[in-house]
RNA sequence: GCCACAGUAGCUCAGUGGUAGAGCACUCGAUUCGUAAUCGAGCGGUCGUCGGUUCAAUCCCGACCUGUGGCUCCA
């Protein structure tokens, strides 16, 4: 039976089994041989020297084409296995797959890697790469393979894996090294041109921290010089706006060892946060009610959430030195909290949805290692709200907080993608309650007609969620607000409503946040912002510079002015005018006004803005304030960035 | 928690087996300045902590603490 091709222009094309896709793709245009990478086969890509086993769409695939990138980097893991090889030949090969953003490769040595062995590694590579050895695939079968990788146990381990399946075992081979590998690859080591090592890293085998620990290798490739470029470039800027540095540079926030994954906010930083919160507050005014609940719980109350059981490990327990027992704890979440105001009143249906919304301070037991700045912390508040509602309420509860949240995340120019996760393996509730909660939590999201992915069991070990996953100025993804369905809390606090029917019956709770945590999110503003925030959120807000000291007092009245219209408005009277020009623009003081004898004279200041340079605007004080205080009502996005000045 | 790397003045960093230096910051003095660092002087460190090797340790070794990059986007 020959297989029918069919090409992107209609046309088809008759082949026998096993014909290989490099000799269709020769038969259409040598010179689309010569830019072919790969080719798609009912959508999926296969290398050009895999025979084809079936028909379908036939589309080949050039460096336009960005799944060509993923062949290259997952061919480039084998050329650094081979350079590996070569240099270090006991190392025994572990996985080496593409990546989001380059590839890596796993091996296990005696001896770790260190920073020269990664540069002799990537000089090996290019001498590979120059070699222009072809990969060479082969079929194999189990007893064949195992020959292959005698000496490879990681590679033997995966090899069974396949036993009494029918899958196809396939090894590629460039110049002396030969993978277990499923491919696609490209033709051969020359393509790998513009490549780097990044870094090394310790990776458990398998992921399991139980098995040995190899040594990883990270590293990117790109098809074009200019790429790999920008790609490095952008590493660079993520490390110029990384919120420890920035945080550090305008003095915001420290840790101190004594109290590890947890944040000491400075007055400045304490300005910015303030202001976040606050907006959120104004936000939340209307339809929310904020409560402010304990600490510390005793152990009974966990036992009966279920934390005790399954999130014990990440809770902060607290010693009776009387019993000499673990029977407290701080707060890792504030649902048993608002469960227990819900409970502490009769709810009759009208009353419902009812929205409690806390900022108390949470603890989480972070294993040490897992710890990261602002990002990954111990200590930390969220804009925590628990939703009471009826399951018919559902729908139209998600729509609320789905804009409600997205409306947030636009006011700091942020937009966010939508994720849908389902019930993870680790979990309490029965599958019933599962079905029910998966189904509510997708109709509510679709009902909405938002575009969305898909998480599968992703969700919280007590239902189903919705994820926002926010995307900053330089095109990171961070996971931030969550909307989780909840039908086990209510069985387990034997929460009840009382319905039109005076009946009694179960409300669901839908947990949400928006900002994730805070110490987080500020941390994302940070870097999405470079340091350089809208004047809503800037600690200091206006820097008042007089140019001589004859103009001291003008200066200082003009700065009381500004105080008194609740602008954060300092006055920098030392040192000389470029050195105070300097410090603001250093600490992202997004305007100075400053006052020389013309402007004094005419109660008029020089407006200059951060990253802007000299493009002053003399105005008067008064329309100065006016000017602020309208950008600080409207929390207006300006001063626009100037976030990429150095 | 595990692997690798790092820890020198408040900050950024240099340096050496014979108990340490720079710039900025800070203090003082001079300068009073029209848009990104005025000049000079001074202060400041048990070289993360504890132990070991050595005649001698900040440097070599070990442990600990803290931080940084990671810890399957399955061959």
């Amino acid at each position: 039976m020959p297989l029918l091709l069919t090409l992107p222009d209609g046309s088809t094309r008759e082949v026998a089994p096993g014909t290989l896709p490099r000799d269709v793709v020769a038969s259409i245009g040598p010179r689309l041989l010569q830019a072919a990478i790969a080719v798609t086969v009912d959508g999926e890509v296969q290398d050009l020297q895999t025979p084809l086993r079936k028909g379908g769409a036939f589309t080949v695939i050039t460096e336009k084409d960005p799944r060509s990138l993923d062949v290259l980097r997952h061919s480039g893991a084998h050329i650094l296995a081979t350079a590996v090889r070569r240099l270090r030949p006991e190392a025994k090969i572990g996985f080496g797959p593409a990546i989001d953003d380059g590839f890596y490769y796993d091996f296990e040595v005696d001896k770790p890697f260190t920073p020269e062995d990664l540069e002799a590694f990537e000089a090996e590579m290019r001498k590979v790469a120059g070699e222009k050895l072809p990969f060479v695939r082969a079929e194999v079968n189990q007893i064949e393979a195992k020959a292959v990788f005698s000496d490879d146990p990681l590679k033997l381990e995966r090899l069974a894996d396949f036993e009494g399946t029918d899958e196809v075992i396939s090894t590629y081979t460039d110049g002396g090294f030969t993978d277990l590998c499923r491919g696609p690859h490209v033709p051969d080591t020359s393509y790998l041109k513009h490549f780097k090592l990044l870094h090394t890293a310790g990776a458990y085998w398998r992921g399991d921290e139980k098995r040995q620990m190899l040594q990883r290798i990270y590293a990117t490739a790109f098809f074009k010089k200019d790429e790999l470029d920008a790609h490095l470039h952008r590493i660079e800027e993520a490390k110029r706006r990384d919120h420890r540095v920035v945080g550090r540079a305008l003095d915001l926030f420290q840790f101190f060892p004594v109290s590890p994954g947890a944040a000491f906010w400075t007055p400045r930083g304490t300005t910015l946060y303030n202001a976040v919160e606050q907006f959120v507050r104004e936000r939340q005014q209307e339809h929310f009610l904020e409560v402010k609940t304990p600490l510390l719980y005793t152990k009974k109350l966990w036992e009966q959430s279920g934390h005790w059981g399954k999130y014990k490990e990440n809770m902060f327990l607290v010693l009776n030195s009387e019993t000499n027992e673990h029977d407290m704890s701080l707060k890792p979440m504030n649902c048993p909290s608002h469960h227990l105001f819900y409970t502490a009143h009769k709810h009759s249906y009208r009353e419902l949805p009812i929205r409690y919304v806390t900022f108390d301070v949470l603890h989480r037991n972070e294993v040490s290692g897992a710890l990261s700045g602002l990002t990954r912390v111990r200590q930390f508040a969220q804009d925590d709200c628990h939703v009471y509602l009826r399951e018919d309420q559902i729908a139209d509860e998600v729509k609320f907080l789905m804009d409600f949240i997205l409306g947030y995340y636009d006011a700091f120019g942020l937009s966010a993608t939508l994720r849908f996760a389902t019930r993870p393996p680790v979990r309490i509730g029965s599958d019933e309650l599962w079905d029910r909660a998966e189904a509510a939590l997708k109709a509510a999201l679709e009902a909405t007609g938002r575009p969305y992915e898909l998480k599968p069991g992703d969700g919280a070990f007590y239902g189903p969620k919705i994820d926002f996953d926010v995307t900053d100025s330089i095109g990171r993804q961070w996971q931030l607000g969550t909307i989780q369905l909840d039908y086990n809390a209510p069985e387990r606090f034997d929460l009840e409503y009382v319905g039109e029917d005076n009946a009694s019956h179960r409300p669901v709770v839908i947990h949400r946040a928006v900002s994730g945590s805070f110490e987080r999110f500020l941390a994302i503003l940070i870097e999405h912002f470079a340091g350089a925030f809208p004047v809503w959120l800037a600690p200091e807000q206006v820097r008042v510079l007089p140019i001589s000291d004859e103009l001291a007092s003008v200066a200082q009245e003009v700065t009381t002015r500004l105080r008194a219209a609740g602008i954060r408005a300092q006055l920098a009277t030392d040192e000389s005018l470029n050195y105070r020009i300097r410090q603001a623009e250093v600490l992202k003081v997004p305007y100075m006004a400053v006052i020389g004898r013309r402007e004094a004279e005419a109660g008029t200041v020089a407006v200059r803005v951060r990253g802007e340079g000299k493009k002053q605007e003399v105005i008067s004080v008064d329309s100065f304030i006016e000017r602020v205080r309208g950008e600080i009502a409207s929390r207006a996005l300006t001063p626009a960035s100037g976030g990429t000045s150095a």
